[in-house]
DNA sequence: ACATTATACGAACGACCGTACTATTATTTA
DNA sequence: TAAATAATAGTACGGTCGTTCGTATAATGT
């Protein structure tokens, strides 16, 4: 599909293949059962070779959350931007965050792994998690104001609550589908979308616009 | 505030002490957390003296789970379920919702770390987590129902999607508050509330409905 | 008060944890 | 290709994990 254009060294690849196991692991698991063993286990390395590269346990979280955002980024919010600026740009977004687990072939989002399993527990890890959750808030707020800017969503559209009000519908998403086995998530995450999108939509357009159906 | 009716006997009584341990560091840490060791150090009890409460890890786990919702019930929706039928209670189950972790004097909620932590690691755990969370799910549903039947929301109503979105807003308030320590988290929850409450309202009553600030 | 049962303890187990060291390869650079 | 460096393996350490078992103590019902 993508092959890296710049070549990797011995140790960069190693490095990468542990970080594919670690965010596999830590979507499901937490980050807190990333092991140094059963990392070393199912990469073939042995536990001091696989220790070496991070040097700690905890900087091995942190490098497997920045690699799951880096993906995340690669998969889904960079294609995105491809888009028109505006509601053209920001459904993408949506859509593309929606759709990201599957697309990077991961069973579960370790970003909202770490989103609860650190949101309360003060130290670096939380530090890295606040710092990434806090940018992917900026973006959201970015992508409201320039549809404010291209005129199709009001003037007073609060940013903020857009951004938050998306995150919830992303994490009940994810809920309705990981916990309630619900076929209809997505069709849910997607009306809840055109209901947020309706609200925040300019005076002029807000009369002939109903709610549709989700795409695909 | 409250004395127990019933006498506890001793394992009883020591048994509570050991859950309500349990809790508070579920709710931070995570069920995976809930060491013997470190329970039994907090409470004053021998690991052994400890373990035999329960027998297994697990039961722990799921007793935990239970003291958890147990406690919900107590402080956040049996409370609400005093208010007349309809749009007054289904509010009052939300606000109280909101502020139950403060209420039982917990740092976070167990029961939204025990959801992300089980949704997609299939055993004893998570059929206690999906039996919990659907029977939510459907007291949500049965309330919007009601409120369906006084004549307050459209008949056409989708308890399924209100109990969705619902759920979405009370997530995003707690990583709002969390997370991003945004004082402004519980009024950006309540103007969610506000926006869905009012696309539900039947139609008589949409006209004359704004969105209005949230209460205290 | 006594017999019975419920509770709790102490010690030990094998397994795995994160991490530190040294030694040995493999890779890169000159 | 030789020297320098990077990458990996091996071994060992003190801790903690969940769990078992036998024993002692406390609470309970009669």
């Amino acid at each position: 599909m993508s092959a890296s254009p710049i070549k990797l060294s011995k140790g960069e690849e190693t490095r990468a293949v542990i970080l594919e196991a670690a965010v596999q692991h830590a979507g499901v698991h937490g980050f807190d059962a990333l092991t140094i063993g059963l990392l070393a286990e199912q990469t073939g390395l042995s536990k001091s070779g696989l220790f070496a590269h991070f040097g700690s346990k905890e900087e091995l979280q942190i490098a497997t959350l920045d690699e799951a955002v880096r993906r995340y980024n690669e998969v889904a919010f960079l294609p995105a931007m491809r888009a028109q600026r505006g509601l053209r740009r920001l459904t993408l977004v949506f859509d593309n965050w929606l759709q990201w687990i599957e697309r990077s072939g991961l069973k579960a989002c370790p970003m909202l792994a770490a989103n609860t399993e650190f949101d309360d527990r003060p130290g670096p890890m939380r530090d890295a998690v606040v710092q990434h959750m806090q940018r992917m808030n900026q973006e959201i707020m970015r992508g409201v104001q320039m549809t404010i800017d291209t005129g199709e969503f009001a003037t007073d559209t609060d940013a903020e609550q857009f951004a938050f009000e998306l995150f919830g519908i992303i994490s009940s998403c994810y809920r309705a589908r990981n916990l309630f086995d619900d076929a209809k998530a997505n069709v849910r995450a997607r009306t809840a979308f055109d209901r947020l999108i309706a609200s925040s939509l300019a005076q002029q357009q807000r009369r002939n616009t109903a709610p549709h159906r989700a795409s695909k």
